[in-house]
DNA sequence: ATGGCGCGCGCAGCGCGA
């Protein structure tokens, strides 16, 4: 069982790579954040067409999320529980025996201010409605764009990011906190190469200089951990034209 | 040097991302 997340950067201008995509790597489902789309202007039928059912919780201009599978979707849900929020960030659904929770974590903008503070609050939301998610069911994997890279090993110049928005304590704390729920982030499971990042600035030719970040996960639950077989990041659609900011993360979570 | 680039909106240049 493939499952992925990827942070597309519109979905529009994307939606030729993520076919492409999706035809080479055939994982069983993508998480898909940062769609931008209206529900009433998603490619359902592009997406359908080829072999994928879909879920989407979308906006206009701003965040969005999507779930696409080979299997059957059942039993969405599209807010946190107690968070009056009309950003369209959160798309659950259980797949087979799997709950899957698609997020698109706030960024942030800067330590302090007021994004900053919804990003906090969302996160502590998110920690209650995870418990809650696995007290009903097990088998949970939380992919995504947490917009906190969690450990300096995460960072290509941990120096110059200390304290800033992404990599701040309060943010790594939250991450901490989501994990003693009873989480694993897949991708530490293997060993991996020095400098692995899932996003890179488009300045500055960040990408050519491996100037990125580790923002983008997949957490499974303790009962999966075990079964886990893999974890990649796939910086081939970053070098495309027109590329997203993010590069997919793939699991293969048995 | 706090911007660089890319996106949406909408038709200029700004807000936002991370």
């Amino acid at each position: 069982m493939n499952i992925a997340t990827w942070n597309v950067n519109s979905l529009r201008v994307r939606l030729p790579q993520v076919l492409d995509w999706l035809r080479d790597k055939a994982p069983d489902i993508l998480c898909i954040q940062e769609t931008k789309l209206k529900d009433e202007d998603f490619p359902v039928q592009q997406i359908e067409s080829s072999g994928y059912q879909v879920a989407f919780s979308g906006q206009k201009t701003y965040n969005g999320v999507a779930l696409l599978t080979r299997l059957s979707i059942e039993d969405v849900e599209t807010d946190l529980p107690g968070l009056d929020d009309p950003q369209r960030r959160v798309l659950s659904a259980t797949i087979g025996s799997l709950r899957v929770l698609n997020l698109y974590v706030p960024n942030g903008q800067e330590v302090d201010s007021k994004k900053y503070e919804y990003k906090l609050k969302w996160l502590e939301h998110l920690v209650d409605y995870v418990k809650e998610q696995l007290s009903s069911n097990s088998h949970v994997v939380i992919c995504g764009d947490f917009n906190v890279a969690p450990e300096d090993r995460d960072v290509h110049d941990p120096e110059a990011w200390r304290g800033r928005i992404l990599c701040s304590e309060p943010e790594r704390e939250a991450f901490k906190a989501l994990m003693a729920v009873g989480f694993h982030d897949v991708f530490r499971k293997f060993e991996q190469p020095e400098g692995a990042y899932s996003w890179w600035d488009y300045r500055a030719a960040a990408f050519r200089r491996n100037m990125g970040l580790r923002i983008d996960h997949i957490l499974c639950s303790d009962k999966l951990y075990e079964y886990v077989k893999s974890c990649e990041i796939d910086k081939e659609p970053r070098k495309l034209e027109r590329p997203s900011d993010h590069a997919p993360v793939v699991a293969d979570i048995g």
